[in-house]
DNA sequence: ACAAATAACGTAAACGTTTGCGTAAAACAA
DNA sequence: TTGTTTTACGCAAACGTTTACGTTATTTGT
């Protein structure tokens, strides 16, 4: 497994190794016909340079760190996807590490990546602590957040607008005659399902609706968790004909607990999602739901963050991405 | 964003910086109570150890190279999330790329990763193309694939097997009172796909059964391509009473197509899978199927690497694990 | 034709570690 | 005591690049 080193095509080449890294680092410095005659030996040896080496004086790794919580929401895979070939394309190899949804994993895979001397990290963050600890991290590599978790935070970040899709969220299901509307959320803690809940809370006192609240007390938006709140709910008496989900993978729970329960969607009660994963489209599933534009999401995240990186001292920039209804068969009509 | 190095730390301390690297590397060659004072210094100043540095001089980088054809399937992300949060476990880091199905790409990633200097790299190949270049690759870092289709290469691997995967289905679906089963399958020019195949063929032998066929000309086992493939089945004349799908996303799209034709499942025809991924699970999907142990193969996969890397000389190790029946809804007895 | 500018390449330092070797002091054995 | 081993540390080379600077040969300007 010993590689070839510069050292070697020099020696071969007859030349000294500085000529030979000016042919395959692309210097002006050095002749066309040198460099030709160079690269073809290179060829010839199959010398690879050795990228550790060059980070080692350019001061750069060319890696980027992404945290995410986990990796079998395929909302969150999906991002990863379009995060790492959008990232590729740009000459960044990607680091991806899963936070599992635990705030001191979180942290401890953070300072993982700068120790591995990563140029920037991308973080998905779990939800909002108290986060004097995380600020000392972002404070030592160029960082960009995907969640509107960050705010009070300098760095940059990339979102939907969670606030305006629940809005929409809501007022598309007071167009279809619904009043009574049951928000379906994760824990609190979030910043991000903070704005979901306002923004729904909003929409209801603009139409002049009554909230009707029921949240988690875990943090994660898993199948799981909608499965097991939804259970409680529908063994209680209720009276709301839509569901309003602050995830689509919580509202494939709720579907489930309203299959056994033998509650049936959209006929007995309604249901709609947010995120939009690819699997809400399947004919069984068929839920509306608020699209995130996870690819626009991705690669604006990629561009902030390298712009970041070449120019530290640039003001930090947000953008909130325009959420969009996507409309499918888990909502019914309840006009008279 | 300038770092503290051991020189910094040296000089505070007064030691030289051999010294504090010996007390932050853990090496005895130094006594209890420097090797105490100087973490403290360490701690204070804020001290993260370079591991760009480290890997110049050890000549090992602790990363993990990952070439996964897509995380857009469940399976795989899934199988992703587990190889990442193992490896880290085990003191490596993964550096995940999106092969998308491409056969150049999935060369060239990994040839990017080789100048990336991973110590080894688990690959999910595509299929089985001649290999003869990416042997060439094989043989600068060791390898292990995910998959029973690199069975003529010297590298290890690990894999669910195939063969009897698929005729334990088939068995089952006789069992079941199944005569007519078609065969669903991605195209073949993929040694697991044939294996799979090939198991199907062989319990169709040994039970008296005429097999029927029907392969995609992709080799992606996606839904789109099970939806269409399904929808042209569906829309000829067909007498089939079970429908056997090389993959469970491949099973998912004949399950859209089945619905918008009218066709019932399991009352009209009976519907099985292979991966078992959480999906399946769903009551709306409830697919029986045949499952990969994902964690044992993540596991295994990272073992074997590992073992490889301290060890070269080693000899290679296969590793076929078990499958076994997830038996749901989607089949129906048909006896008389 | 001669000075000045430029092109092409070599020299060597630097990036932040690890580690073999050398050495002085401390510990131990006799 | 003296000799030997051990402990704890410093020195300096090495890992494979990049690049500022120096130098020579060639080209350009007048």
């Amino acid at each position: 497994m010993a590689s070839v080193t510069l050292k070697d095509v020099a020696k071969v080449a007859g030349v000294s190794y500085a000529t030979v890294s000016r042919a395959v680092s692309g210097s002006p410095e050095i002749s066309e016909e040198t460099r030709r005659r160079i690269l073809k030996i290179c060829k010839e040896m199959g010398y690879t340079p050795n990228s550790i080496a060059r980070s080692m004086v350019k001061r750069c790794t060319n890696i980027l760190g992404l945290i995410v919580p986990s990796l079998n929401n395929p909302f969150m895979s999906e991002l990863t996807a379009d995060l790492e070939i959008y990232a590729r394309n740009r000459g960044y190899n990607l680091m991806a590490c899963n936070s599992s949804y635990d705030h001191d994993l979180e942290l401890e895979v953070f300072s993982l990546l700068i120790g591995r001397q990563v140029d920037g990290v991308i973080m998905i963050p779990v939800g909002h602590e108290p986060y004097e600890s995380l600020s000392a991290l972002t404070k030592q590599v160029p960082t960009v957040f995907i969640s509107e978790n960050m705010q009070d935070y300098p760095e940059n970040y990339v979102s939907v607008d969670n606030y305006r899709g629940m809005q929409i969220a809501t007022e598309y299901l007071f167009s279809l005659g619904h009043r009574d509307i049951l928000y379906f959320g994760a824990r609190s803690d979030s910043k991000t399902h903070e704005l979901r809940l306002d923004g729904y809370l909003s929409s209801c006192e603009k139409l002049g609706m009554t909230p009707h609240v029921l949240r988690s007390t875990y943090s994660r938006s898993s199948r799981e968790v909608g499965y097991a709140l939804a259970g409680e709910y529908f063994s209680r008496p209720h009276q709301e004909t839509a569901i309003l989900c602050s995830a689509d993978m919580l509202a494939i729970g709720v579907k489930q607990a309203a299959y056994e329960a033998g509650i049936r969607i959209p006929k007995d009660v309604s249901l709609m999602g947010f995120d939009n994963i690819s699997f809400s489209a399947l004919p069984e599933i068929d839920l509306t739901t608020i699209n995130q534009p996870t690819q626009q999401m991705a690669t604006s995240a990629v561009d902030m963050l390298l712009d970041h990186i070449r120019d530290p001292e640039a003001e930090r920039t947000n953008l909130i991405l325009p959420p969009s209804l996507i409309e499918r068969k888990s909502c019914r009509s309840v006009r008279a």
